[in-house]
DNA sequence: TATATACGGAACTGACTAGTTTCGGATACT
DNA sequence: AGTATCCGAAACTAGTCAGTTCCGTATATA
């Protein structure tokens, strides 16, 4: 389960243990190490995160899943918290099209087109595997930089984007404010999956778009023209 | 910290063993059990609950501060996730008064009367427990729904209430889907303070009344008169 | 070929903790 | 008085898990 292609960018940590200034690790000699195997054991990682949460999680039920050792697991991450970090940064790299968005004309049209029977599957993942966390989010800072950088900017970010393009449009005032619109529907969906335990589904994000956020910004369920 | 004056309504669970249909205990001889105790303890179990989380909290911790044994506390729980969920439960009890609700003749006036810097500190402190809840909500059913009705839906009834005042007085649309409006501030309060870790205070729950609540009911920021 | 490292797997160590039991003392009924 | 239950405190039991070490084997450089 989950493909295998994704690279993590967010560094590969010390590898060797004496001080090296640069080039990280050197090992010249002996069996190279299997860069192939990061990637498995992260998205086994996000798995048992997502299933478990972060304290339910074992390293034995990560390096199981993998069908790798334990040392194997440990080569590469030094400890539980930093393999969760490194595998919390990696879900970063799943996202959207970075600025492929749709361009329909109007908003409604714009964010009923980000609509996606799989956008809405790897939000409900990322969202599985936020509630895993949010206990440990006010014990590392480090990891509440990396949550917030994989899970929660993104959407926001889409959202802003879409905005303030409506806004150059002229399609809504120049004086929204976009930072606390464009947050709506995060935390509406969030709310919704954490606390309610409902499923986000096409439905609700409608009724959430034609029922809250674009009465908010001023504009009917239907809006199609600028307003001037 | 924390008064003690609390009832807990939820039941005692069974302190006997053997099967009694009726009359849950009933030891006549021997020393009386002081029930003053079970309010301490749950007590000192929410504010573990709260610094620690389900996972990070221990029984050892509970009952040293509230200054019991072990078995005091096994006593009256027969397991660290009955007294959760009893703990939990009890904080409902801890809510803003029943019907007492603002009553300024406009919604706006109604919102703003909710915010009282005792109502907001109430808030925070059910959603630091409700951050180390979450993880487990979707493994004990019976601690959701006691989260569930200790800690978020007296917020969103509020409103409901509040909102539902106003449409019979013709301030607020008669097709508004006040089950969802009614749920954007507890939602956004929520994200705030669980995911993006940023204190709830006066101001951005004016901003998220005056910014989205009252736009998306079709108000201005300021309004005052009826529309019909 | 010799050496050094990687691999999966499994055994091991040390810390922690849910839950139980025991203890000396206090309190209440009979 | 006698007995049963409570109390706080501490010791004990049993299971779990992070992190380490070792095994036999595979793969790379020298």
């Amino acid at each position: 389960m989950g493909f295998i292609s994704l690279v993590h960018t967010t560094g590969q940590h010390r590898e060797g243990e004496a001080a090296m200034t640069l080039a990280d690790t050197a090992p010249k000699l002996g069996r190279k190490r299997d860069h192939t195997r990061d990637a498995e054991i992260l998205d086994c990682a996000i798995a048992v995160l997502a299933e478990t949460g972060y304290d339910g999680m074992t390293i034995d039920e990560v390096a199981a899943r993998a069908k790798a050792g334990k040392a194997t697991v440990y080569r590469r991450w030094s400890s539980k918290a930093e393999l969760v970090i490194d595998a919390v940064a990696c879900m970063k790299n799943r996202d959207l099209d970075p600025s492929q968005l749709p361009d329909t004309g109007t908003l409604r049209g714009d964010l009923l087109a980000m609509i996606k029977p799989m956008a809405i599957e790897e939000g409900e993942k990322k969202m599985q595997v936020m509630a895993g966390l949010i206990s440990m989010l006010s014990k590392s800072p480090e990891l509440a930089d990396a949550a917030n950088a994989a899970i929660v900017e993104p959407r926001a970010r889409i959202n802003r984007i879409l905005m303030t393009r409506a806004m150059e449009r002229g399609e809504i005032s120049r004086d929204t404010d976009i930072e606390t619109v464009a947050l709506i529907s995060p935390a509406m969906a969030s709310y919704r999956v954490l606390i309610l335990r409902k499923p986000v589904d096409r439905a609700f994000l409608i009724s959430l778009i034609d029922g809250v956020i674009l009465p908010a910004l001023g504009l009917p369920a239907r809006s199609s023209l600028p307003v001037r």
